[in-house]
DNA sequence: CAATAATCGAGACGGTACGTCACGTCTTCTT
DNA sequence: AAGAAGACGTGACGTACCGTCTCGATTATTG
């Protein structure tokens, strides 16, 4: 994102005072935990800053905008964890990881993902940094995980992964973002009662 | 919402010059032209009164903030369209306004609805007026269409509707927001073949 | 100078509201007070805005500047005060006004003045300003005075008005700016030790 | 100030990297050349750093402040020259350095002096400068020379030097800095045909 | 037909945050 | 040790909107 190591290796360092990298640090933090607080509009830089107890300017001289800064702290936090990989029958891997994510969507890292995708409705590299950091790593071990399951005849194969990973966990980002209803264990229950049968290999498919 | 004739209708009018009804339309359709321009974060009503040629302070006697204004801008656009057809099988009735729903998501409209969405997660006022203007009219019909399918035994009854509702939808709001699929009729057609055979009465419900 | 006041005479007002005299006097009292204390150069619009109760961007409604700010101030108070005309003969007047500018010199508005005259270094118009409001006003008057002595031949009449005032009060200014002397009434009397013999009609004129 | 070479005299030279003299020429230089484009308000050190392909440190290592770095700016330029003939009648030696002075006030190195004062007046540093490296190294020339005067009975002693040089100079001062009356040769003859009455040894001193 | 009352436009008000600039200090490597 | 480079915390800049307010003008109902 804004990270100078990923340019070309070069031997000879830039010349002039570093980086500060816990000002780095401290800004990130400082962005998760306000975010989690106020969301993604009554988040100011200028709080940012005083939280992290740094200078505004060093805020903008590494991102530009609000929107970067965001990207970059959800990223930093949300890059290399939060992957439970399961093995075994798809079904049971499934379910076990829509429960695993009721307690995290209810959790502050909720919040923040509701405020990710909220302020991505504003600006697409927001969205897209969430579509490349969160949602893609997560889709491509499921993928994989239905894949091995479609040719082992455990379910239907007329329908493309992606779709079905929408049907299992569109509910519950929608429960998310319009907190129209709890975000509960149950629900995932009864994703499951209504999806199962529509899951296992059908004899006609696809008919209308 | 801001609506004086839902007002108990008294024969005696209030004294005083009344609304103007010009300056309510020309606020409403300003706040749609520029929000398609700008996106929800930079619109402002300062902005908004000058496009409308109304002055701010009629804005803010009318609508609370920016969120109530955008929401009634929109509802105001879809509010007499957009109503299930309340009779015929569930199935079919079902199926045919999710088909409607694919070219409004992919309009204009849809963009709108999705600022709505994204805005409201940093600010609660917007999404409860997203739920109780956009989406619990909506809601109120079709949950009533499946409780007469669960009554005539058409569906499966163990089930509550608003469930069977985030199941049906949340695929479409998901593509909606993150862009990571586009919204398609065949998305339509997928869910009802993973979702229909859950749909029906089961032997015996809820297993695990 | 940035009074409306001075626009042809409409009888018809401005639409919107009107500008509020209260916070007009407190930004310049507070201007005036902060210029004593700091000085041109450490004298900020937040902290005058800040002082009079004031919104930053009211200041910045009506001055464009710091420096018309300082100008306008400096004039408020100065305009139509501290003007001390005096009758008899020449010299006494002189001397009598000279000495009365001694303790103003040495006051909070001895200061302001400096403040004005040095910003005017940086600045064309605040020193046009000064010369308008301060140095042409009370000139007029000497000038007048000088003009009537000479002609009653009680002073030479070879030399200028003007420059005869330059040598009688420049060097009041240069200590006033510098400090490299005090400002005492002693001063008076050296100066005028010193031009007086060559203030009386003189036999040649401008001799070399 | 700045200049090490007054220092005690020392065989043994200081350790490291001595001072670089290019560095030291390359920043007065800028210093003078920004300070006539853009006058002392609007002059930044980062700019002169720049301009002079200097590092900002190495400006503040040697000048205190902007103020100081004007002021042994402009000595630099001036220092060599403008220095009393320290003989002949004194008269006839201020006349000379008087006249002198006019064509430098209206050079660009007149606005420098007249910027160096108006900072002066918010910055009790800059006016010390002043006085210290402007002011008092060609008063103490002239009022040696005026000291050697009166003791030859050319001139009154009974008013001290410091108050003859305000009364000779302030005028010239009063005209750089409000530009109410343009500075020009006639003005020095006019000055001294006004103080050279009295500037002579008088019968009875100080009266009045 | 006035008096009253709520609306309208316009736009000034006290604020808050914006993104930029320069300050004077610091930390790095190079000379 | 001094050089350049340039990041650091700080604080003011001038701008844009916020939501509230005060104007005169307009448009209705009520006495």
């Amino acid at each position: 994102m804004s990270n100078p190591a990923l340019e070309p290796a070069s031997t000879t360092r830039a010349p002039g005072r570093p980086r500060s990298e816990e000002a780095r640090k401290a800004i990130l933090q400082s962005t998760l935990e306000l975010l989690k607080q106020f969301g993604f509009n009554d988040l100011s830089i200028e709080s940012i800053a005083g939280h992290a107890g740094v200078g505004k300017a060093t805020v903008y001289r590494w991102w530009p905008n609000k929107a970067a800064l965001v990207v970059d702290a959800f990223v930093s936090v949300v890059d290399a964890e939060l992957r439970y990989p399961s093995t075994g029958p798809a079904e049971k891997a499934f379910r076990e990881q829509m429960e695993r994510w009721i307690p995290i969507f209810n959790s502050p890292l909720g919040k923040v993902i509701a405020a990710v995708i909220g302020a991505g409705q504003s600006d697409p590299e927001i969205i897209e940094a969430f579509r490349a950091h969160w949602v893609e790593p997560r889709r491509r071990e499921a993928r994989e995980l239905l894949k091995q399951s479609m040719k082992a005849g455990e379910i239907r194969c007329d329908i493309d992964p992606d779709t079905i990973l929408d049907i299992l966990y569109g509910p519950l980002y929608l429960r998310l973002m319009v907190h129209h209803e709890p975000l509960t264990l149950e629900l995932v229950d009864k994703i499951f009662a209504m999806v199962l049968p529509g899951l296992r290999p059908q004899r006609q498919s696809l008919q209308r």
